[in-house]
DNA sequence: TGCAATATATGTACTATGACAAGTATGAAG
DNA sequence: CTTCATACTTGTCATAGTACATATATTGCA
């Protein structure tokens, strides 16, 4: 029986860590920094893009351009279903079909000036909104944070380029 | 007239900054890197709830119970959209309705034990995501990260509720 | 009581995404 | 040239999200 459960109480943070685990909180608080900057550069762009279609917008601003089946893959979807969706993006003007060279039966996507506009858009705003915060610091200050973030960019890795796409960023 | 524009090459990362912003460089490295422990954490909760239906969760998680008018400008929705949204929210089990105690007419939504845990497993999974990257570190990088990420998180300032929900984390 | 304001629910409609199956065009192998 | 595989397109369908207008229930106030 599936009664409708019952409320439960708020908890912003759940779970405190042990005590000595400063770094761990640092590490979350300047997460949630970070997806605010991120959430930031994404706003304006989202009436003129969907979260899927920035995606393709992320891979073929790394990737160049590529064949319709690849870039199906690449986001995940299914190859068949693709096909209307690049209409859409096509009808936006945010990519472009064009035939390949070696086979025509082929048709390679590549990023039309306004599609890789609105993925500047985005990745400018992500500078600009750190420059932001980071021109607030004294000399000391920017230089703790740069050898932190080195420090923990060098043990996290970079992300695939798959994982990062999840959020279609 | 609007030809169908011509591809361009692909592009990592546009414009690099001036030599001195070491720290703009390193903030934007580690916001990649965090970006994809963000999206790993997302990623396995992906097919129980959508980005929006998620989005419900975390204002639920962070403010407690809220009339179903409220929790909709929290999540800016549709007052009169929103009411058959929660209805799949509620049979996802994720969600519940309640009668309020003050006003018959008012509608209360809670978490659902499941849909506390379904955030708790993304906050969670974050949470040890970023654990698993520290534990690789020595106390003097542990140090500097924790230096780093704590002047940056201030700097930065909490992001309002709001902007986060951009992204629906 | 009766009326206006409030809170939610429903009717209707549209777009985006996405799955699956079937069709079409092209290329490659024999 | 026939046949099979490849690459994309199209038909069909289902679901999610969202908007606008309208209906219903409830409350508060005159």
């Amino acid at each position: 029986m599936k009664t409708t459960t019952a409320a439960l109480p708020p908890s912003g943070d759940p779970g405190s860590g042990s005590p000595d685990d400063t770094a761990l909180t640092s590490a979350l608080t300047a997460s949630r920094a970070l997806l605010g900057v991120i959430a930031r550069s994404l706003a304006p762009v989202m009436d003129t893009v969907t979260l899927p279609q920035f995606r393709v917008l992320v891979v073929l601003s790394n990737f160049g351009p590529l064949r319709m089946g690849d870039l199906a893959q690449h986001v995940g979807a299914n190859q068949s279903s693709f096909s209307r969706f690049a209409d859409r993006m096509v009808a936006g003007g945010l990519i472009a079909r064009s035939a390949s060279p070696g086979s025509r039966r082929e048709v390679i996507i590549s990023l039309t000036a306004e599609g890789a506009r609105v993925y500047a858009e985005v990745t400018g705003a992500r500078k600009k909104e750190i420059a932001l915060v980071l021109e607030k610091l004294s000399d000391a200050e920017l230089d703790a944070v740069r050898a932190g973030f080195e420090v923990f960019a060098r043990a996290a890795g970079e992300p695939s380029a798959d994982e990062t796409l999840i959020l279609g960023i």
